[in-house]
DNA sequence: GTCTATATGACGATAGAC
DNA sequence: GTCTATCGTCATATAGAC
């Protein structure tokens, strides 16, 4: 395709030229969320973003405005996989069935340092991303879908009915920040998929025996 | 008391004087362990410590060589406490009480804010604190004795005896920076004892109905 | 838009007077 | 030992050439 002269820009080259700014940006997103389920927020730093995508470091604020855009944006991106993911279960499934699925799929994020955790207090994120109103409303989606999910299997006689849905909902969230899962790795002592079910088995059935 | 002129130094005076700096030591560690309850190590500033303790910066650094230094002898003190509690544990309460109320002990502690969270990742002070001696002995000798514990309890078919101990050993772990524990807080929605309550009952008896 | 170089600010740690 | 004042370092963010 060569380049002819004229008045009007070539279609072509502006949609090329657009297709590689979105590829970096992707990049960009892609390093960040790598980074941040390796570290914390306050320990990745601009420098390692820049580094992973092998841009200088100034070229990520043509981008992003600051760190906490950033990184904002890569949980906005985590977030919507997970919707994705929970939106494409199978609504043959059964409710419990759903929320084991949906456990198992954080569990995987985890073990493959894809899941950036976040615990309550010891990011600054937090607060960014809480103001931030596509993640508050994915949170809110997905809050919505899992609740009635519990209701579901309380009704059903499957999961515990005495407690509250709320602490329930918690309870499977914090799967999603499971140190659990980093102590077993590190242990060496079993696969992925065993820490994956050993997890999931405490979570559900817990410690004492039937 | 009256301070007489002599050769030899006043030994009252100079155990005084050591019981202020003793004092002091302790307000810092105190101040210190305070603030790694509400935030993590990184967040944390010695300006933080100072600010807290109602003295200079530099004057920390007359007690605590460095942060590391300042924050590893307040999570020493932490693990301490927490060996002395278990210690204290009557003897003829069964394995499991003995487990529940170990983590029923942190739990109370973390709603305190009194627990400094070690998520593995997010923190620079793991480091630190396991190449420290005291707290690494520290942390094998409550591991040893919870493990007993938790093989009693799986002789007597209380804990499920197909969980190997040491996934049973890092869950109770875990209880000690469960974000249940602060989300739930946050909604104001139960009480500190309703929360510890809740959280011991999905840690034991899971989600799942019976 | 990408780069190099730099401004700005925060924080750990220290110097030196008292 | 306590203070004030400061240094050194590192990280966020920006300036300005190309």
């Amino acid at each position: 395709m060569h380049k002819i002269a004229g008045m009007q820009s070539a279609p072509a080259k502006v949609s090329f030229k657009e297709q590689m700014h979105q590829a970096r940006e992707r990049a960009i997103l892609q390093s960040a969320c790598d980074l941040l389920g390796e570290k914390s927020f306050d320990a990745m730093t601009m420098d390692d973003v820049a580094g992973k995508v092998g841009i200088a470091k100034a070229s990520l604020y043509k981008h992003f405005g600051s760190k906490e855009e950033l990184c904002s944006a890569a949980m906005v991106e985590v977030l919507s996989a997970a919707q994705a993911y929970l939106k494409s279960l199978d609504g043959s499934l059964s409710a419990l069935d759903k929320l084991q699925a949906a456990v198992r799929w954080s569990l995987e994020r985890l073990l493959a340092q894809e899941m950036p955790l976040l615990p309550s207090r010891n990011s600054t994120l937090r607060a960014v991303l809480m103001a931030n109103r596509s993640y508050a409303d994915g949170v809110i989606e997905v809050s919505d879908l899992m609740g009635e999910w519990i209701t579901q299997a309380q009704e059903q006689g499957v999961i515990d009915a005495d407690l509250p849905p709320i602490v329930v909902l918690y309870t499977l969230y914090a799967r999603a920040c499971d140190p659990v899962v980093g102590f077993l790795k590190d242990s060496t002592l079993y696969r992925d998929e065993e820490i994956v079910d050993l997890v999931l088995r405490t979570c559900f059935e817990g410690l004492r025996a039937r």
